[in-house]
DNA sequence: CCCTGATTCGC
DNA sequence: GCGAATCAGG
Protein backbone atom coordinates (compact mmCIF):
# COMPACT_ATOMS: atom_id res chain seq x y z
CA UNK A 1 0.00 0.00 0.00
CA UNK A 2 1.51 3.01 -0.98
CA UNK A 3 1.29 6.62 0.16
CA UNK A 4 -0.51 8.77 -2.50
CA UNK A 5 -1.23 12.39 -1.47
CA UNK A 6 -4.47 11.70 -1.07
CA UNK A 7 -3.76 8.84 1.92
CA UNK A 8 -0.95 11.21 3.18
CA UNK A 9 -3.80 13.92 3.25
CA UNK A 10 -6.32 11.72 5.08
CA UNK A 11 -3.50 10.76 7.57
CA UNK A 12 -2.79 14.48 7.91
CA UNK A 13 -6.55 15.33 8.91
CA UNK A 14 -7.07 12.20 11.15
CA UNK A 15 -3.94 12.61 12.57
CA UNK A 16 -4.93 16.71 13.11
CA UNK A 17 -8.41 15.40 14.90
CA UNK A 18 -6.44 14.13 17.52
CA UNK A 19 -7.01 9.88 16.62
CA UNK A 20 -4.41 7.46 17.86
CA UNK A 21 -1.63 5.84 15.53
CA UNK A 22 -3.65 2.72 15.43
CA UNK A 23 -7.27 4.41 15.23
CA UNK A 24 -5.75 5.79 11.67
CA UNK A 25 -4.41 2.77 11.00
CA UNK A 26 -7.45 1.12 11.27
CA UNK A 27 -9.69 3.57 9.15
CA UNK A 28 -7.76 3.72 6.22
CA UNK A 29 -6.56 0.27 6.29
CA UNK A 30 -3.93 -1.26 4.89
CA UNK A 31 -0.89 -0.41 7.01
CA UNK A 32 0.02 -0.68 10.77
CA UNK A 33 -0.05 1.73 13.28
CA UNK A 34 4.02 1.71 12.84
CA UNK A 35 3.55 2.62 9.05
CA UNK A 36 1.00 5.30 10.44
CA UNK A 37 3.42 6.44 13.22
CA UNK A 38 6.59 6.51 10.40
CA UNK A 39 4.79 8.52 8.00
CA UNK A 40 3.61 11.02 10.33
CA UNK A 41 7.23 11.48 11.34
CA UNK A 42 8.44 11.69 7.39
CA UNK A 43 6.10 13.96 7.55
CA UNK A 44 7.30 16.42 9.99
CA UNK A 45 4.28 15.80 12.12
CA UNK A 46 4.27 13.84 15.56
CA UNK A 47 4.71 15.60 18.53
CA UNK A 48 1.99 14.24 20.47
CA UNK A 49 1.94 11.43 22.98
CA UNK A 50 3.65 11.02 26.23
CA UNK A 51 7.01 12.81 25.83
CA UNK A 52 6.91 13.76 29.09
CA UNK A 53 10.47 13.64 30.07
CA UNK A 54 13.54 13.95 27.24
CA UNK A 55 14.81 10.50 27.16
CA UNK A 56 18.50 9.64 26.20
CA UNK A 57 16.60 8.29 22.92
CA UNK A 58 16.50 4.61 21.89
CA UNK A 59 20.31 2.94 22.33
CA UNK A 60 20.49 0.29 20.00
CA UNK A 61 22.77 -0.14 17.97
CA UNK A 62 24.48 3.35 17.86
CA UNK A 63 28.09 3.47 17.81
CA UNK A 64 28.33 6.62 19.17
CA UNK A 65 26.49 8.00 22.82
CA UNK A 66 24.34 10.70 21.63
CA UNK A 67 21.82 12.60 23.67
CA UNK A 68 18.79 14.66 22.81
CA UNK A 69 18.65 18.35 23.67
CA UNK A 70 15.20 19.85 25.40
CA UNK A 71 15.01 22.03 22.23
CA UNK A 72 11.77 22.58 21.08
CA UNK A 73 11.32 25.15 18.10
CA UNK A 74 7.39 25.43 17.81
CA UNK A 75 7.05 29.04 18.40
CA UNK A 76 4.28 30.12 15.93
CA UNK A 77 2.34 32.73 17.43
CA UNK A 78 -1.03 34.20 16.65
CA UNK A 79 -2.43 37.12 18.05
CA UNK A 80 -3.23 37.42 21.21
CA UNK A 81 -5.95 35.14 23.48
CA UNK A 82 -5.86 33.32 26.64
CA UNK A 83 -3.35 30.26 27.52
CA UNK A 84 -5.51 27.09 27.76
CA UNK A 85 -3.98 23.92 28.97
CA UNK A 86 -4.16 20.67 28.01
CA UNK A 87 -7.22 20.32 30.11
CA UNK A 88 -9.15 23.13 29.45
CA UNK A 89 -8.47 23.55 25.72
CA UNK A 90 -12.00 22.55 24.03
CA UNK A 91 -12.88 20.63 20.90
CA UNK A 92 -13.59 23.84 18.61
CA UNK A 93 -10.00 25.69 19.77
CA UNK A 94 -6.66 25.64 17.73
CA UNK A 95 -4.94 22.58 19.50
CA UNK A 96 -1.53 24.08 17.70
CA UNK A 97 1.62 23.69 20.63
CA UNK A 98 2.76 26.50 21.52
CA UNK A 99 6.35 26.61 23.73
CA UNK A 100 8.06 23.91 25.13
CA UNK A 101 6.15 21.05 26.35
CA UNK A 102 8.51 20.23 29.03
CA UNK A 103 7.88 23.28 31.01
CA UNK A 104 4.76 25.31 32.21
CA UNK A 105 5.14 27.85 29.34
CA UNK A 106 3.12 25.29 27.34
CA UNK A 107 0.06 26.14 26.11
CA UNK A 108 -2.06 26.03 22.96
CA UNK A 109 -3.21 28.37 20.40
CA UNK A 110 -6.99 28.50 21.63
CA UNK A 111 -8.22 30.59 19.12
CA UNK A 112 -11.82 29.65 17.71
CA UNK A 113 -10.47 26.51 15.28
CA UNK A 114 -14.49 26.35 14.15
CA UNK A 115 -16.81 23.42 14.43
CA UNK A 116 -14.76 20.05 14.49
CA UNK A 117 -11.95 21.91 13.14
CA UNK A 118 -8.16 21.30 14.56
CA UNK A 119 -6.53 24.58 13.95
CA UNK A 120 -7.76 27.76 13.81
CA UNK A 121 -7.48 29.63 10.13
CA UNK A 122 -3.91 30.92 11.13
CA UNK A 123 -2.62 27.31 11.93
CA UNK A 124 -4.68 25.65 9.53
CA UNK A 125 -2.10 27.32 6.94
CA UNK A 126 0.57 25.80 8.71
CA UNK A 127 -0.73 22.75 9.45
CA UNK A 128 -2.21 21.80 5.91
CA UNK A 129 -0.28 23.23 3.79
CA UNK A 130 -0.29 22.85 0.35
CA UNK A 131 1.43 19.27 -0.67
CA UNK A 132 1.77 20.30 -4.31
CA UNK A 133 3.43 23.48 -3.25
CA UNK A 134 7.17 23.63 -2.43
CA UNK A 135 6.90 25.38 1.15
CA UNK A 136 9.73 27.79 2.48
CA UNK A 137 10.86 25.36 5.66
CA UNK A 138 13.28 28.05 6.60
CA UNK A 139 11.16 28.97 9.50
CA UNK A 140 8.57 26.86 9.70
CA UNK A 141 8.07 23.67 11.50
CA UNK A 142 12.28 23.74 12.38
CA UNK A 143 12.45 20.88 14.87
CA UNK A 144 15.78 19.94 14.28
CA UNK A 145 17.06 18.53 17.36
CA UNK A 146 20.76 18.93 17.69
CA UNK A 147 22.92 16.03 18.70
CA UNK A 148 25.02 16.74 21.55
CA UNK A 149 28.14 14.51 22.29
CA UNK A 150 27.90 13.45 25.98
CA UNK A 151 31.22 15.09 27.41
CA UNK A 152 31.86 12.09 29.79
C1' DC B 1 -1.30 -6.67 29.82
C1' DC B 2 -3.48 -3.22 27.50
C1' DC B 3 -2.74 1.05 25.24
C1' DT B 4 0.03 5.18 23.36
C1' DG B 5 3.80 7.47 20.34
C1' DA B 6 9.26 7.60 19.38
C1' DT B 7 13.19 6.01 17.33
C1' DT B 8 16.32 3.25 14.82
C1' DC B 9 17.74 0.42 11.15
C1' DG B 10 17.43 -2.89 7.20
C1' DC B 11 15.40 -3.02 3.05
C1' DG C 1 10.65 6.37 1.57
C1' DC C 2 8.82 2.59 3.96
C1' DG C 3 7.74 -0.16 8.05
C1' DA C 4 8.95 -3.97 11.57
C1' DA C 5 11.25 -4.20 15.69
C1' DT C 6 12.08 -2.15 19.58
C1' DC C 7 11.87 1.11 23.36
C1' DA C 8 9.54 3.87 26.89
C1' DG C 9 5.59 6.01 29.36
C1' DG C 10 0.62 5.61 30.96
Amino acid sequence: MAWTEERVEQLKQLWGEGLSASQIASKMGGVTRNAVIGKVHRLGLAGRATPAAPKPRVVRHQTEETRIAPLYGLDQLCPGIDKPTISSIGGNQCKWPIGDPTTDDFHFCGQSAGHGKSYCAYHSQLAFQPSTGRRDDSQTRQRQLPKVKQVG
